[in-house]
DNA sequence: GCCGTTTTCGGCCCGACTGTTTTCAGTCG
């Protein structure tokens, strides 16, 4: 059982809790998913090498839950879940995904439709049958309808690199509005997550009905789902849903704390203003009706005894602990980036020329870029064979010779063959400034199989990064299985280079990995993966992935100035 | 059912909007 599936029971579950109206119990459950889903291994070997107590160690997972998951792992048993299912048997998940439907609707649907799935769903709205029910009406069935047509196209979250020029547009249309002083991102936009549900909009206003009423004109809206005088739901021709919510300029630090989020850092967060007497809403941290702090984000935290949190990490993972401490770290800036080591071009498979990728890496504002085409093996590329490598170094040389501002460093990604040995021969890659290795075959081999191959890979002398090690493609394709802890000790003994690779679908290395990097003291660089002059601007999505990860400046390493840099390789 | 600077029992974030109602439950974030 994946952890995919033991996360989806525990959201069954306590959604099934929430339906017989049990008390705090489906939060529990919640938390637990949650904690499963963001477990960077699977619970099933973890349970192998650690039994019932590594469970436990699952955050929200205490002995109750633990107990379940081992019945889920040993035999598939999970009692009370069963029995709750066949009172309700419905396709929970499915119908939840609806907007608008929630437990107890799909409670009510059942017993007295038969409703279990968006099917049936579907055809009961369409036949009028739902408006009939106590407490449903006609607007109901046609919101229940809208719904399932939105889950239909929408086809859940979107990219990051892929929505955010999209929300920049948005956002510099609601900053230019009359009588709007200040708007910003908030929800998982502005903590630059991988993947974005929905965006949302806060705005600040003295006239907030009126910010409202001109954004739902706004042109990218297809459509509103609600609107109130201070809040707006609605739907954009790019069929993702947008939210935002106008305020006074004075409630703008609470109001930026409650509606970046995440859900577990407000509730932490909130929990610590209750422990001290006071109350932290939408509007401000409160003593009784006195207001103690709530125009700026640095003000509120401050008062409740924390340092300023940078939105990339507020998800309730040890950040207020560290603010409580001072012990939060200075991440990586935006506009840190000197330089690219891994660029592509019309070498092999990407679109442009060497020349052309150096001035738009100048424009960009690097002062060098690696070009690391493909290497022979991958022959779909054109890789570049030791021939075709040589010939390049000296090409490099000689556009060095001619331009100026940036310096092109001569590199390769090399592909790392199934059983761990390389494609170009050590005397070519020694001659190289930059060398990068990869994964781009053979993903389906055992964790051990690809432990053991990709640190053969990094045993050779001449390799300084690996490129997005673990391979995933998000929305499409699985990370490689590889014991990632292996692979950072490795790292570690090295002096191997880890990469986060910026191409929005890659955004490889992930969080979790980047910040047991950070622990461990492997560095890492940011790489752009760039096969067009346009590709450079996703060095951005990278940083933000390294915020995420608690990366400093220090731990990547091409913020360093090109001398400095070329020290930190082998 | 989880969890702990109020620590092994007694708490569990907070508010806006909607729909179908005459005061609020359900949903969402």
């Amino acid at each position: 059982m994946t952890n995919q599936e033991i996360a989806k029971i525990l959201h069954e579950m306590a959604e099934l809790l929430e339906m017989k109206e049990v008390e705090f119990k489906p939060r529990a459950y919640e938390k637990a998913a949650l904690g499963v889903e963001g477990l960077d291994r699977e619970v099933r070997d973890v349970y192998k090498e650690r039994g019932f107590s590594g469970l436990m160690e699952i955050p929200g997972v205490g002995r109750g839950i633990a107990e379940h998951i081992e019945g889920l792992l040993k035999n598939g048993k999970f009692a009370e879940y069963e029995k709750l299912k066949k009172e309700i048997p419905v396709n929970i998940t499915e119908l939840s995904a609806v907007e608008g439907v929630g437990p107890k609707m799909i409670k009510i649907l059942y017993k007295n439709l038969k409703i279990k799935n968006l099917n049936d769903l579907e055809k009961a709205a369409k036949a009028g049958k739902i408006s009939g029910l106590a407490r449903f009406g006609k607007k109901s069935e046609e919101k229940i309808l809208k719904g399932i047509e939105f889950l239909k196209k929408s086809g859940g979250r979107r990219i990051l690199g892929e929505i955010l020029p999209v929300a920049e547009k948005i956002l510099e249309r609601l900053r230019t509005l009359p009588g709007v002083e200040g708007a910003e991102f908030g929800g998982s936009m502005r903590r630059m997550k991988e993947t974005i549900g929905d965006l949302d909009f806060v705005a600040f206003s003295a006239k907030p009905s009126a910010v409202v009423e001109r954004f739902v004109k706004f042109p990218e809206v297809q459509s509103v789902h609600e609107k109130g005088g201070h809040k707006a739901l609605v739907r954009l021709n790019n069929n993702t849903d947008a939210d935002i919510w106008v305020t006074l300029p004075r409630s703008k630090g609470a109001a930026l704390i409650a509606w970046t989020g995440d859900k577990q850092h407000n509730i932490a967060i909130r929990t610590l203003a209750e422990k001290k007497g006071w109350m932290l809403n939408d509007y401000g941290l409160w003593k009784g009706k006195k207001l103690l702090a709530s125009k700026t984000e640095e003000e509120v935290y401050k008062k409740l005894g924390l340092a300023w949190i940078p939105p990339e990490i507020r998800n309730n993972t040890g950040e207020l602990e560290a603010a409580q401490k001072g012990k939060l770290p200075k991440l990586v800036e935006y506009g840190d980036l000197r330089g690219d080591l891994q660029v592509q071009t019309d070498w092999t498979d990407g679109e442009n020329s060497i020349l052309e990728m150096a001035h738009a890496a100048k424009k960009a504002g690097l002062e060098y870029i690696a070009i690391t085409d493909h290497t022979k093996s991958l022959a779909m590329t054109g890789g570049a064979d030791e021939k075709k490598l040589l010939r390049q170094i000296e090409e490099i040389k000689k556009i060095n010779k001619k331009i100026s501002g940036i310096k092109i460093l001569s590199g390769a990604e090399v592909n790392i063959m199934k059983d761990g040995s390389l494609d170009i021969k050590d005397e070519v890659l020694s001659k190289l400034d930059v060398v990068g290795a990869a994964v781009h075959s053979h993903f389906n081999l055992s964790r051990e199989e690809q432990t053991k191959r990709v640190i053969n890979a990094m045993n050779n002398p001449n390799i300084d990064i690996i490129f997005h090690l673990t391979g995933r493609v998000i929305g499409r394709r699985e990370a490689i299985q590889i014991d990632v802890d292996e692979i950072i000790k490795t790292a570690k003994r090295k002096g191997t280079i880890l990469e986060i690779d910026a191409y929005p679908e890659r955004l490889d290395i992930k969080d979790e990995y980047i910040r047991k990097c950070v622990e461990a003291g492997v560095k890492m660089v940011i790489d752009s993966d760039a096969h067009s002059v346009n590709h450079f601007k996703y060095l951005e999505l990278g940083i933000a992935q390294a915020r995420r990860g608690w990366a400093k400046k220090s731990d990547i390493v091409n913020t360093k100035p090109l001398a400095e840099f070329l020290k930190s390789l082998k």
